[in-house]
RNA sequence: GCGACCGUGGUGUAACGGUUAACACUGGAGCUUGUGGAGCUCUCGAUCAGGGUUCGAUUCCCUGCGGCCGCCCCA
């Protein structure tokens, strides 16, 4: 390799490097949002991390695509950008296929999405979220089951219920107060937005009569949301939730979700515990995206869930997973001569389905070992004279420091009522 | 995009503007040629980058880069 300055070996900012033991809870919260999207019928689907910028320019605002996200031009001067988010991708593949996808339609996807922000906690330019989503069905028992899915995703992690609330809304509440107290439909996103902020801000009040430019106004959308408790729909949901066993959902109308294009149910799931109480994600249901590219109206609910604030949850609540590498065993090769046979054995196990990482770094035993015990391989089965004369291998338990011996067709049967 | 704080080996820390930048852990080698976690010995390894002030800068100043936090924005 050409000499040159030395490259730097941090990663891209705002973005993370994944070392084995990282991988590992990556891959256990992939596997847990999978396992339960599948349990309620819901297929894998997947998409480039390219997209065409007119997809978002159509749906957010110019500054949007330009400040926030990453956005270039290809050598065929197409305006590209990497996806900052997955809805308007998958309401794209749905809306080319309406015809042939059969509905309702569950689909979910673990998606890598890339943000040009600033990065801070729980904030990186780059994580993944869980899309799940439900199309073709508008009843009350498809927000449930949307919800559902949130709920059992996180009691497979581990949480318990006490651990989380779901707050649940409904974008209609909002309709039909700015309709009774005369908000022109020109103001009503921003309106939105600032609700959404409403507890962050000092200044609320009146940031929202400089918003509408009138205090009388103002003042009447705060008493009517605040007197709006609950709705017999949201009532009828949270029944509904509670024969599914889902029991922490609570009613919240403060809560509106950022995003313009919802349309009825919209919900939040919070942390409870002091030291996070933050929302942790979201979704709702948004009726109308798919129009965006010519379809025919098609009914939608789903939710994002990312990566980042679910690894902040588990550490918070204690529920980190403890690494165990794929490697069920390690083949010691105590010396040269013992090479061989330590291979046709690996290969053997291997067969029978034992990960088996070799061992031929010429390494004293104690060595071998400690390297495996640091590598937190549970077994290790060392190889030499002895084996190769006798055809029986001594199978060493790390973590307890117990010793079995057996002939090599007994060992995987051993190492598999083990592992359990 | 704006603002605060921070930046010393792989990690965690130390060094009034003044010797050869210290210590612990980790890594490597050995004491120990077939069985680990201890101990001992040896060893590799750093001042984020560039500029300025100064006889002299890890230390002070500026710019950039990075981290973290808040704002903006919000999946």
């Amino acid at each position: 390799m050409a000499k040159r300055g030395k490259v730097s070996t941090e990663s891209y900012k705002g973005v993370r490097d994944f070392y084995p033991e990282e991988q590992f809870l990556q891959r256990y919260l992939f596997e847990h949002m999978e396992r339960v999207c599948e349990l309620f019928g819901y297929e894998e689907y997947s998409a480039s991390i390219l997209e065409p910028a007119e997809l978002y320019r159509s749906k957010t605002s110019e500054e949007i695509v330009g400040e926030q996200t990453y956005t270039f031009t290809d050598r065929g001067g197409r305006e590209v950008t990497l996806r900052p988010e997955m809805t308007p991708t998958v309401a794209r593949m749905v809306a080319a296929r309406i015809r042939d996808i059969p509905l309702p339609a569950r689909w979910y996807s673990i998606p890598n999405v890339f943000r040009y922000e600033r990065p801070q906690k729980g904030r990186l330019r780059e994580h993944w979220q869980l899309n799940a989503d439900l199309f073709g069905a508008e009843g009350i028992e498809a927000d449930a089951e949307i919800i559902a899915v949130a709920h059992g995703i996180m009691r497979s992690l581990g949480a318990e219920e006490r651990d989380f609330e779901i707050r649940v809304s409904d974008r209609r509440i909002l309709d039909a107060i700015y309709d009774s107290v005369g908000i022109a439909k020109d103001f009503t996103a921003e309106v939105t937005r600032l609700l959404d902020r409403r507890a962050k801000i000092d200044d609320f009040e009146k940031r929202l009569a400089d918003l509408i430019s009138h205090e009388k106004k103002a003042a009447q959308l705060v008493a009517e949301i605040e007197r709006t408790t609950s709705t017999a729909y949201l009532e009828e949901l949270r029944t509904q939730l509670e024969h599914m066993g889902v029991r922490n959902m609570v009613v919240d109308t403060t809560i509106t979700r950022g995003f313009d294009y919802y349309t009825g149910m919209i919900f939040e799931v919070y942390d409870t515990s002091e030291e996070n109480k933050r929302s942790l994600f979201g979704g709702g249901r948004y009726d109308n995206l798919l129009e965006l590219f010519g379809a025919e109206p098609v009914p939608a609910v789903g939710f994002a869930m990312g990566d980042v604030t679910a690894r902040d949850f588990l550490e918070t609540h204690n529920l980190m997973p403890s690494y165990t590498p794929a490697t069920e065993l390690m083949i010691a090769v105590v010396e040269k001569e013992s090479a061989a046979h330590a291979i046709q054995l690996a290969q053997s196990l291997r067969r029978e389905d034992v990960t088996v990482a070799l061992n031929f770094s010429g390494k004293r035993i104690g060595d071998q070992i400690r390297q495996a015990d640091k590598m937190k391989i549970p077994f290790i089965i060392a190889v030499g004279g002895k084996e190769r004369e006798s055809g029986r291998y001594t199978i060493k338990n790390l973590a307890s420091g117990n010793e079995i011996t057996l002939p090599a067709d007994r060992i995987a049967e051993h190492l598999f009522s083990s592992l359990g």
